[in-house]
DNA sequence: CGTACAGTTGATGATCATCAATCCCTGTGG
DNA sequence: CCACAGGGATTGATGATCATCAACTGTACG
């Protein structure tokens, strides 16, 4: 973390991303707005790129650690990263996955209060704390999305917490594909999803041990529910059932 | 929800609380305020305070059901309330517990994510989000703290995970009790501790059975960490054995 | 004074963590 | 091209913990 890359955002970057950082949420207002959105002007997006370092990891690379000064946050341009904390007892407690278009960077009292680790190659736009607000307080039109973003993401967190809240594997791992497939629509098929991330994340994310992880996947794959296709893809087989599943917490 | 107390925040109600709304939160930059500390400005309260009704709950009453539209954020005055969500299965799960100095009012596309009803008689300032965000707009230095204390919540469910992330029920009950000491602790003295939930909004913030909670109030007791006095106040015995109970995680 | 809700206790079974052994896959270097 | 090392993944056996069910007691409040 020494360095950055030494290239600005903005303009000359075209060729790579057309735009600058992008952020999306479902908006607190806006009634019928239920599908997330680019909370982010044009002009926003200039403007941000224009402060922002354009900073490329490869996978599994350490983004910062959790108590080191928070000077920066981040906003995903491409690839996933995870947020976690290791706990006093050796346990390890992932917070949150965060993907393109997700703003990370979260601090209390000026230091980091997760790990981030890259699972994939990232691109990711790197926004200088005290120039941020230093913009919010010259644009006071560039603050709300950053709100409606935090906002987002403690949806998600509560979210979180009633997956964990679940008591059978199968329904937490369920909950868990459910996310992926929402994330990835986008880009692929409804049925296949990708899972970036390792079993062991999976089972620190989901608060089971990796075994368990293990035996609830044979378990959908046995009820001919969510097929396993290699280490990092999952095909949903049985949409209805994979829905009721996720659903029935 | 029909009507409001046709009392403004400010001026005249000086007798029952000589300021206008409070937010308190640990800031996220400002290295080494690792405390919580007051957000807003004199002059900021007293123009929130403009704009807001105050509104006086009795206990146990809805503020606002899951699902309505979303026209008002809350700051509590005085008072606690619990924010919640019924699953399909017929499971409450409880997201958040608020205080005095706290904001809610979470919202998605203009609508409630959770039910938030009264533990106690509360006082809180009704704030209308339209005139809110058109006050961060001609004020650019109000959205600041709103922004902090939302992401001070975010860092209070993440925490939330982790203690619903634990399998031992003693050790999350010493967590909630020792969140309810923090909480409390400028009122009180540090080894009693209120406890304004009934057992069962314990469970339902836990993740567990309300019989577990029970057994394990009676460990807790039988231990000679805790003492339950009544149905709302705890005493911490043995405050060593019990800080090494919650850091365990 | 009675009713409804909160809390208590015990017995039973389901589920998951843990431990241990092994396999498999991927990337690396000879 | 193949052998090897290391981490990830898999499988089985065992025990601990909590949910559930059921019956009962206590308590606040009209």
């Amino acid at each position: 973390m020494a360095h950055d890359t030494v290239k600005r955002g903005g303009g000359d970057a075209a060729a790579s991303t057309p735009r600058g950082p992008s952020l999306r949420a479902v908006p607190f207002l806006k009634l019928g707005e239920s599908e997330p959105i680019e909370l982010l002007s044009n002009a926003q997006q200039q403007q941000l790129a224009q402060h922002a370092f354009v900073r490329v990891f490869p996978a599994r690379t350490i983004v910062y650690r959790a108590g080191a000064p928070a000077d920066s946050v981040f906003i995903i341009s491409d690839g996933v990263v995870k947020s976690f904390r290791d706990l006093p007892s050796g346990r390890r407690r992932i917070a949150a996955f965060f993907f393109a278009r997700d703003l990370f960077g979260l601090a209390k009292a000026g230091r980091y209060v997760n790990t981030v680790q890259t699972l994939t190659p990232v691109r990711a736009y790197r926004l200088d704390v005290i120039a941020l607000t230093e913009l919010f307080r010259s644009d006071p039109g560039l603050e709300l999305p950053f709100l409606c973003k935090t906002m987002h993401v403690l949806r998600e967190a509560q979210h979180h917490n009633i997956i964990v809240g679940r008591r059978d594997a199968i329904g937490r791992l369920a909950m868990l594909l459910r996310l992926l497939q929402t994330q990835f629509e986008a880009t692929n098929g409804n049925a296949d999803v990708p899972t970036p991330m390792t079993k062991s994340d999976m089972a620190n994310y989901l608060g089971l041990s990796l075994e368990a992880v293990v035996r609830a996947s044979r378990g959908l794959q046995r009820q001919g529910i969510v097929q396993f296709l290699g280490r990092h893809h999952a095909r949903i087989i049985d949409q209805g059932r994979f829905e009721a599943l996720a659903s029935n917490v």
